[in-house]
DNA sequence: TATGTAAATGTAAACGATTTCATTTTATTC
DNA sequence: GAATAAAATGAAATCGTTTACATTTACATA
């Protein structure tokens, strides 16, 4: 594997000389300048980034943290970081926690080792202490879910409104018997969702119903059959559900189909976040779209920016109804 | 940020020692183990795996070459791939092509760049002479796809016998008017498995229809839709549909229940695969299952070997046939 | 031609670990 | 207690860059 120095060697100049040419600097005068530039032709060199990084302190490399890969909402928000990432020459290692504290230690344990540059975290089930900790040592953002006290600054959407609008959607086309497919409370976004769900019921004056409101331990769509099942064993049977992911709202689709009735003539459904997949059921799934792209080149500019050394706000970004056939 | 000077200086013992307990070689007396365990302790310290890759001349990164992170097909061998990786210290660099050979390039540099330590590339679209050129001075596997004559050692499994297999169920289930969804002939794995579909017919004496052959450009659910179409559209309408991915087979059953028709009354179809979604559609998709996950496994055991300098063998894994629903 | 200034280049010290080889310390045997 | 072997430790080189600082070269001016 060929160094520096050969390059140097084979070109007649110094080593600073051929790094000047690497990086671009302009203090190198053309004549040499292209006899450097054909030595490293002539020797096939590639400058090795275990040097670069180590000289430069710095990996290159951010870490995103996400509880599960299987969930497409994270997907697109991936796409977003990549993006931006590239653009300024970062890679990024995509970490599934599994919401396993072990598993998310390990990863933390990159940053802290100077493997990873900072952290996007995305995980609602993260140690927010060990968080809070890291942050105060190294570059990280909460993306999606977050933590108000925490001083780590965020991206993500104003749920509480988001899925206010949801509710008032069903009321507005008629229904008043409304289930609250909800996850675990123990999440922000999950009480903040809960919140709009109440608001909007009580500004319609709809008394609210306990019954109506099915936690769930995670978001997916067997957690969404499981769930349906219960609502549809209610007695006085809801009309409508607010599923407060597509993944769940998938899973009631399918469980509600299984069980005879039809979506959306019996039972209305709407999802949250607008996943890929939630075009390709049947019915397709009306839903709450999270600028799932936006938020993660934002995230991304937002880490970099850190990394570098400068102070970053919080965002709120935009969410948007979408209508489509289940309801 | 403290280095291993100050643990030594601390500790009273030389830096040697402390990179001794460091890598828990047993040539260090207890009494100055815990001497430096206590320092590091103290000191907070956390080895920096910059220097130390940069001494070990390795990044302990691995690339994964994949199309597109939407499709859930790579999701479930990245899984694989993670587990062996975590258990043998490395990490693993997701890398989305989009099939695209300035993308490909970038990531191409990073093991050139010494980045990543090697590669596994399940691109069917991948640049095979770049790809053969790398794999001469660097170590790389191919996942899923493969090219028989280039030497790069592979994981697999039998594309041609798993699609006669899909094919054969159809017939056994009383179709003799099938289609084959497949995608682009250039693609290794879209010949291997329309020479199973067609070996399925003949053992039948079945006569071929070039006009049940449908190709696709890309795997996407889309396409699978625009596909069908066209095979609904068929004066002799088939009565079942083998496609060669799963999300096409969604396509295809999203759009064949929007025209009204029923599956698997009016067309069965037979997706390829098994990712999660064949089942959580309406009616659930009968599949061939591919060891995704083993797969993943296999061939991160066979990249780490192949880094360690060690040849590796080619790998054909079993399939299985998943009965659902949908035939 | 001598001098001053700017541009180009070089030298050598980091960055933070690991490891070879030399040296010191400890334990074992007679 | 001395001789020897074995175990523990240390000094210094090394991995491949970048960059502060020193030095040389080129060029303009008087």
């Amino acid at each position: 594997m060929t160094n520096i120095q050969q390059v140097a060697k084979q070109a007649g100049v110094s080593v600073a000389t051929v790094s000047r040419v690497l990086n671009g600097q302009n203090t190198v005068s053309s004549k040499t300048r292209i006899k450097v530039e054909e030595a490293i032709k002539n020797l096939n060199y590639e400058p090795s980034m275990l040097g670069r990084n180590l000289r430069n302190s710095e990996s290159r490399i951010l870490l995103i943290l996400i509880p599960s890969i299987s969930n497409p909402f994270y997907l697109e928000i991936i796409k977003g970081i990549e993006q931006i990432a590239l653009s300024q020459n970062y890679n990024i290692l995509l970490c599934e926690t599994d919401s396993n504290p072990e598993k998310e230690n390990i990863y933390f344990d990159l940053v802290r080792k100077k493997m990873a540059d900072g952290i996007i975290s995305m995980d609602p089930a993260v140690n927010i202490e060990t968080l809070k900790e890291l942050a105060e040592k190294y570059s990280i953002i909460q993306c999606s879910e977050y933590n108000l006290d925490s001083g780590i600054p965020y991206v993500t959407i104003d749920n509480e409104e988001a899925s206010y609008r949801a509710v008032k959607h069903l009321i507005q086309i008629g229904h008043k018997k409304i289930a609250l497919m909800n996850s675990d409370e123990k999440f922000l976004y999950a009480r903040q969702r809960e919140m709009g769900y109440q608001r909007a019921l009580e500004e319609h004056e709809i008394p609210l119903n306990d019954d109506y409101i099915i936690y769930t331990k995670h978001l997916g769509f067997e957690h969404g059959q499981q769930a349906v099942k219960k609502i549809l064993a209610i007695q006085d049977r809801p009309t409508a559900i607010f599923a407060v992911s597509d993944l769940l709202a998938i899973g009631a689709l399918k469980e509600i189909n299984a069980s005879g009735l039809h979506v959306p003539k019996d039972i209305a459904v709407i999802g949250f976040d607008k996943i890929d997949f939630s075009n390709m059921t049947n019915p397709t799934l009306t839903t709450i779209a999270q600028p799932m792209y936006k938020m993660g080149t934002v995230a991304a500019e937002m880490l970099i920016d850190k990394i570098r050394g400068n102070d970053v706000d919080n965002v709120i970004l935009n969410y948007e109804l979408v209508l489509r056939e289940s309801t």
